[in-house]
DNA sequence: TCGTTTCCTGACCGTATGGTCAAGGTGAAG
DNA sequence: CTTCACCTTGACCATACGGTCAGGAAACGA
């Protein structure tokens, strides 16, 4: 309201950093939530428990559960597009699939939350998400499948369908996250070791890239 | 009550009928609405508006939200076990993996709702059917372990992990259930028709067989 | 110190949900 | 027809949920 012809730039202060680091408290703990409960089974007052603040000052920060599911299915879409680039730039498939594989298996290790979150909102019909399935995934997909396209007309891989091996290397590497208490359970209770991602990742990988004939 | 020597056999008359069509009826409409809302925001209104019966009925038919619940996932289990039995019996690789391709790509395409509500149960770290995953499932996938190493060890096929192969199995096949609408929207917001279902049966057997050095 | 903005939160509200119940309807056996 | 077990359902209840709000505390700038 008072007129001020500086712009008054927001000095990283304790103002800040108050926001910043309640949002990111709360971001975590919803993400948590929403994936061990599903939109419809978590509760603000749940979330609230998680973060350790009251429930009234989530409320403070955004105004509906949906503003906050809104923001961590973004987040989540983020870390995916990060992951795709390690796509790119790669002279061949056993690089550029290979290099895929890792990124994908390293966020279902590291983001096992936020691949569930998003694998509930996609079967749920992607109420929050369907523009961005609609524009940016479908521009990503479609570039992917012209670098493998590629790949196939210069001898590199044997004559797959694009679209069917990007679905199977979405599949595989989020099962891992999705379907890690499964995986766990069929572990004899216990999470992969370090070790057994890595045999995991290794396998994968091996079965993809001699599935399409690039090695 | 009433004391009587001969065990009164219930013949299949029109009591049995209603009660059997009236339960079909309700957790046909409980699975499509546990898919596409989850447990959590599944409503027994919901359901029993979808089922053309009011919110009591269920309650007859149905003790609680739970019970309800927990019959829809077992009879996805069902399901699920049957597809299994393709991998039996079968001399090779080949066969053996190929039927059980076609076997869960079907179970995706006929059962989507049933698919997701699995995908969910085992998202949400199987509150109700953790005890079929630590026998039956693991009974299962040990047995099926064996027969590829069998495989394996016949040289039927490359040395891969077969945990990992089944993990990539489910994976991609039920790709097609749980992510379907991510696929419909990627194929220009068409359901996928018949030629397409068999291009992605196709294709998956295509790079799974040869992932693994069977063909 | 004072004024202003931002942050915090206990108490509260309207609504929707899972579940109950009592009263009535219905098919079929005797 | 009578009887009885089974089926049906509108009305109701306690609870839990998302969301609001007023009033106070804390963090700045001047």
């Amino acid at each position: 309201m008072a007129p001020d012809a500086r712009i008054s730039r927001l000095k990283p202060g304790r103002r800040t950093d108050i926001r910043r680091e309640n949002e990111r408290v709360i971001l975590d703990a919803a993400e948590k939530v929403f994936a061990e409960a599903g939109f419809g089974g978590a509760t603000m007052q749940l979330i609230a428990d998680m973060a350790g603040l009251p429930k009234a000052n989530l409320h403070y920060y955004f105004a509906t559960k949906e503003d906050l599911y809104r923001r961590v299915v973004s987040q989540i879409f983020e870390i995916w597009l990060d992951a795709a680039a390690s796509f790119d730039n790669a002279p061949g498939p056993v690089e550029g699939i290979g290099a895929y594989v890792d990124a994908k298996m390293d966020i279902s290790r590291r983001h096992p939350h936020g691949s569930k979150v998003w694998a509930s909102e996609v079967m749920h019909g992607a109420p929050v998400i369907q523009d961005y399935l609609e524009t940016t995934l479908r521009d990503w997909t479609n570039g992917r499948i012209a670098v493998i396209q590629r790949w196939i007309d210069e001898g590199q891989m044997a004559p797959v369908d694009p679209r069917h091996l990007l679905y199977l290397l979405w599949a595989t590497t989020q099962h891992y996250a999705d379907f890690g208490h499964q995986v766990q359970t069929l572990n004899g209770g216990k999470a992969l070791s370090d070790r057994q991602w890595a045999e995991a990742k290794a396998s994968v990988k091996q079965m993809v890239l001699r599935g399409i004939g690039a090695i």
